[in-house]
DNA sequence: TAGGTGAGTGTAACCGGTTACATTTCGCTG
DNA sequence: CAGCGAAATGTAACCGGTTACACTCACCTA
């Protein structure tokens, strides 16, 4: 392994100057930095980086909790914070953490343990134990977000996104819709099952607590969820689910029972996936920019490392759009 | 920052015996190792990792190098990769490269200078600039894979998997059958092109170059090349599609057509994505284990790292079933 | 000419662990 | 009780950079 000491000596200088060469160009005059730059490529030489982070106490890794990569929202987010890290000279350590709190945790340790200056968490869970009074290691809490949350948010306003929904269907005429909900405890289902309220509400319909089945945001749960619906004396007109995946399997439930979509029952879904246009019939849904989720929580996220104390306490809140398409239509 | 030296004078010994005790503690006497255990308690230390990295020498750290994790096969390979990294106590430096060259070179230079341990890269590309003569850095190749790979690697036999969807198809009485591949220059797509034109040729059938379209994974270039071979004069009965994605963007196409699957026109895929058996009608595909690659992958880097040495030529090839669904039925 | 200034460079301490080697401790044998 | 070897522990070098501080030297001013 070639270290600066062989490059100081191949260039007839000291180490010193070849980290300055390198470093900061400006202090070194041009000379000595062309005998410097010729030393390095003759030596093909690199600084150790395990090195240089352990001197200057800085990693450029950022840590990423995501509850689950195999949903292909949190997918894109991701592809938007690896991106944002990138372009900054930042790399990203990703957890799947399967909702595992000690994972959770163990990999948080790793901002502890300085292996990464920050964490992203995509999940409405604090990773960091409340070590008593010392100070909080960087972190942002995106997507999935913590009422209170000790940091900087970046969130949809789902309640308002849930409403929006609510209220088209309620324009087409629907007044008994079923919606599957994600899992309990989560502040982003609650939200959302709000703003599905609200919306009744100000129809002037009472909340119907049996229209309302949970599932866990993957195809499957939301297929069952639907055969639950489907089963009722009186299957709701209309469907709400929170999110895309759920839809596509209350979907496949409701044509397996020989009805049609939108005639006989309306679906809504959540997230605008790449699936939702593709599907039979395309989704209406709720569009958000899942990219900028990531690129946003890396912006903030920086700016907390970098100290830019402005940002400490920021909660940005990221539009979102209604898109209907097929799976809606005027209620039966 | 409580250090090493803190500790070891808590606890009234000295660094070294410190060290030993959380590293080797049974080299050390059980009165010395609970003294320092109670005092790294009451100090609450930490090793400082970058600290532990520079000086072993090891990060146990991998990079991933994903072509793009928005497609959900690669995404299901990357929680694998997670899982068994993390179950062996390394972490995984995610790249999301678009297939961009620079980008890749850029994370592969974090395993020349020794921020990473080892490399897995998913597609058919080597990142490392042949640097004359010096060993190659730990590497495995794994689902896109190179034909020459210098390294060990980890694939499907696509030759033999697109045969048996192939042979599926001829076998429900398609003769003409169409086939949506991925992007040229893959040998992946050339393998499943290949795998596709043997089953044809053993059925006595010649193969139809303007029969094939090429596509780029996602669904919307499957909705495209789908337009394009129904608006043949003599459209194909059934339509072979390289992967999932374009399969649901085809059968979208195929359906605004007018056409009815699988009645006037089969559609099968390859992936077996979580949405294919919920999509209209359930796909036919090729099912793989999507996270097998991942563990896999990860086992063979780490046996190159820990140079357990009969390792470091091994091409491990995966199983594949072909999964029968609704998408594809007898010829009309 | 003495003295001051500042650009350019070198020396060496330092970051926080790990570990080779030296030293001490202790139990056991003859 | 001397002597020995093994076990336990301490000392300090070391990893490869960064950077505070010291130093040299050319140039300028009074």
């Amino acid at each position: 392994m070639t270290n600066i000491r062989k490059v100081a000596e191949l260039a007839g200088v000291s180490v010193a100057t070849v980290s300055r060469a390198l470093k900061t160009p400006d202090v070194v005059s041009p000379g000595t930095r062309d005998k410097v730059l010729a030393a390095v490529e003759q030596a093909d030489y690199r600084p150790n980086l395990t090195a240089v982070q352990f001197r200057s106490q800085r990693t450029r890794n950022l840590v990423v909790l995501v509850p689950t990569i195999a949903n292909t929202f949190f997918a894109r987010v991701i592809g938007g914070i690896q991106e944002a890290a990138q372009r900054r000279g930042y790399g990203i350590l990703l957890c799947n953490t399967l909702g595992d709190e000690r994972t959770e945790r163990a990999y948080a340790g790793l901002v502890s343990t300085r292996q990464a200056d920050g964490l992203i968490q995509l999940r409405a869970h604090d990773p960091f134990t409340t070590s008593s009074g010392q100070a909080r290691p960087p972190m942002v809490n995106a997507c999935e977000v913590l009422d209170a949350a000790p940091c900087p948010t970046v969130k949809l306003d789902n309640r308002a996104a849930a409403r929006s929904v609510t209220e088209h269907l309620l324009a087409l005429g629907h007044c008994r819709i079923g919606m599957i909900k994600g899992p309990r405890n989560s502040p982003l289902t609650r939200d959302r099952l709000l703003g599905f309220q609200d919306a009744l509400a100000v129809a002037g319909l009472l909340p119907d607590e049996s229209l309302v089945f949970p599932g866990d945001f993957t195809p499957s749960s939301g297929y069952r969820a639907a055969g639950d619906l489907l089963s009722r004396a009186d299957p709701p007109t209309a469907i709400f689910c929170e999110n895309d995946e759920m839809a596509m399997g209350a979907m496949r439930r409701i044509k397996e029972a020989g009805l049609r979509i939108p005639e006989d029952i309306s679906v809504a879904g959540f997230d605008d996936i790449a699936f939702a246009s593709f599907c039979d019939p395309p989704l209406t849904t709720i569009a958000q920019p899942a990219e900028d989720f990531g690129r946003e929580a890396v912006a903030l996220l920086l700016d907390i490392i970098d100290d830019r104390d402005d940002a400490a306490d920021e909660h940005r809140i990221m539009p979102f759009e209604l898109v209907t398409r097929e799976s809606t239509g005027p209620a039966a």
